[in-house]
DNA sequence: CTTCTCACA
DNA sequence: TGTGAGGA
């Protein structure tokens, strides 16, 4: 299929899946006319790349998880390579410190917000 | 419709 | 990580 119907069926932007595939998450075969020409199992493996972003996973490893995914849904846990257990150790600890900075984020937030409620109607901005 | 690149948020 | 412009 054309870039164009894989969009389609992914919900995924000709745009992007175009920008995946210069990051190495896609090969598209091409057509003789240049077009980018996707297999079927290449849905599924958009929806998973979609999914692996969404948590955080920068493409780069990505990159590197996918051929351990291939087209059995099984992980294989067997060739656990020590290079990706590295990278995802490493992934782990920065989402660690994201976690803690949105924590602390939100904390504050909820703070202020519960001070301003405690605040008698007089002092609020009422014009709106 | 598809392709590409360069720049930028 | 992702978008916009602008042309072929």
């Amino acid at each position: 299929m054309r870039i164009g119907e894989l969009a389609a069926r992914t919900g995924v932007p000709t745009r992007l899946l175009r920008y995946y595939e210069e990051r190495g998450l896609l090969d598209p075969g091409r057509t003789a006319n240049g077009y980018r020409d996707y297999a079927e199992c290449l849905v599924d493996r958009v929806v998973q790349i979609r999914g692996l972003i969404d948590a955080g996973v920068p493409t780069r490893i990505i990159g590197r998880i996918l051929p351990c995914l291939d087209d059995p849904r099984a992980i294989h846990v067997a060739d656990a390579d020590p290079e990706i257990i590295a990278a995802l150790e490493r992934h782990r600890d920065q989402l660690d410190a994201r976690i803690r900075c949105l924590t602390r984020n939100r904390d504050a937030i909820g703070a202020y917000l519960d001070a301003v409620r405690g605040l008698p109607s007089a002092d609020r901005v009422t014009a709106g």
